[in-house]
DNA sequence: AAGTGGTCTAGACCACTCA
DNA sequence: GAGTGGTCTAGACCACTTA
């Protein structure tokens, strides 16, 4: 009997799964520990190992070593890049994920900004080697969410206030609209993949857990690729959103 | 001796990693199997299992049950959602990442249409629980690459060619057009994720690999939102790209 | 100090592929 | 049938958290 397809691992996943997914459950309380699991299902350490690393990966839970596995509590941050554009009139209030709407604090966790030699695929974007570099993490709820690092000519930086770590107001791109250089046009090309090993260090994630990266592109009136920035979005803390005309 | 912080299974992910990045590394040949690894590296075969689960979350390799582990050789498909409105000008040639441009052969793998119940979120959007359900599967050199399943009211459809397999040329967007009905503008929500188990077996994925779930919804002139359609892409093959301005 | 998760071993047996 | 990856066991020891 006990049809039986389906791993062990998955079936303790599954079980896991609903245990947590009820509203009663607490957050603040962990799991079951493995070795109590273990007994309860009568399988071996490795297999509910295996069941909890699977949970991990779908970002239903956080492990924390010495302490314990608990349920995640995690609204998504709505990052619409096209916000001006469009979206009060068109997406407003029609939303498919329950998402904040960037009200939420973002804060900047850390900020370095430096002059040095760009990545060759930057390189080849901007059309300059030496660049300035601003490179940034942000959190949210004191947990970063976000790396960001933005590359600019460094002969259009130099002198100006986007070489200093507070740009002023408006940001990089009030600067450069002030050089006449203003950025009028975006292209923001994504992927979804597994974080790098520094990556999962900076967003305190595992291998298992997906990222998006987001690499965007500023043109100017003249189509002069004016700003590269490459973000890197934990992908479970994060929906976007991009609104167009046919 | 031996400082060696990092775990074994990462280190020898690592080695892996170098051996099969090389461009002389034969993607027609599997890599040495597990035992042969457990014997060459003198960790238990569980270890080695563990090295090459990293790999595969990773996308570099394919793993084949009974035949071995295989260098993964994959171009990633450009989809760039605002092709007509400014790609040519603003993003030709400039591309981040070494994507092909579309021209790839994308065909149909499998093609379900039905009326049915919309899902709750879906029915919201649209304002109608009937619907028109188009559901498909699209390949790339026979292989799952995304899952798409579109939702349009059935009072719509109805009496349409939306409602026959091949909906005629230009689409179901054409044959809207026809009913007055065209879509202009279009938002489209986007989250990385890992696969459910269904969407697993359907793009022959692990749990391990991420997935972009994108949301597409498209509205009329009068800002009724017409299609909904629920995109699910192999995180791997795809390059998404967006523009706009600003 | 006690309890948690993290890494690792040395096996066993099953499921699948391929010549 | 020989060889591959997939699941699983019953331990051991280490790293980290909490009190």
């Amino acid at each position: 009997m006990g049809e039986s397809r389906e791993p062990k691992y998955r079936a303790i996943a599954d079980e896991l799964r609903l245990a947590i997914s009820s509203p009663e459950f607490d957050p603040d309380k962990p799991l079951d520990p493995e070795r109590a699991l273990s007994k309860r299902y009568d399988v071996s350490a490795a297999t509910v190992r295996k069941a909890i690393a699977l949970l991990r990966a779908e970002g239903l839970v956080d492990v924390r070593h010495g302490s314990g596995v608990y349920k995640r509590t995690w609204k998504p941050i709505l990052r619409d890049a096209t916000k001006r554009l469009s979206a009060e009139q068109w997406g407003a209030g029609r939303a498919i994920w329950d998402a904040d709407v960037g009200d939420r604090l973002v804060t900047l966790g850390s900020l370095e900004v430096r002059y040095d030699r760009a990545p060759s695929r930057v390189a080849d974007l901007l059309g300059a080697e030496d660049v300035l570099v601003r490179d940034r993490t942000y959190l949210v709820d004191y947990r970063p969410v976000q790396l960001a690092v933005s590359y600019i000519p460094a002969e259009v930086a130099r002198g100006t206030a986007i070489e200093r770590r507070d740009s002023g107001p408006g940001g990089t791109f009030a600067r450069l609209a002030e050089a006449g250089l203003a950025p009028v046009e975006f292209t923001e090309t994504v992927r979804a993949r597994t974080p790098s090993p520094d990556e999962q260090a900076k967003l305190r994630i595992t291998a298992e857990r997906p990222v998006a990266e987001i690499v965007r592109c500023a043109f100017t009136q003249t189509k002069r690729i004016i700003e590269v920035t490459s973000m890197v979005l934990d992908g479970e803390a994060y929906v976007m959103q991009w609104s167009f005309t046919s």
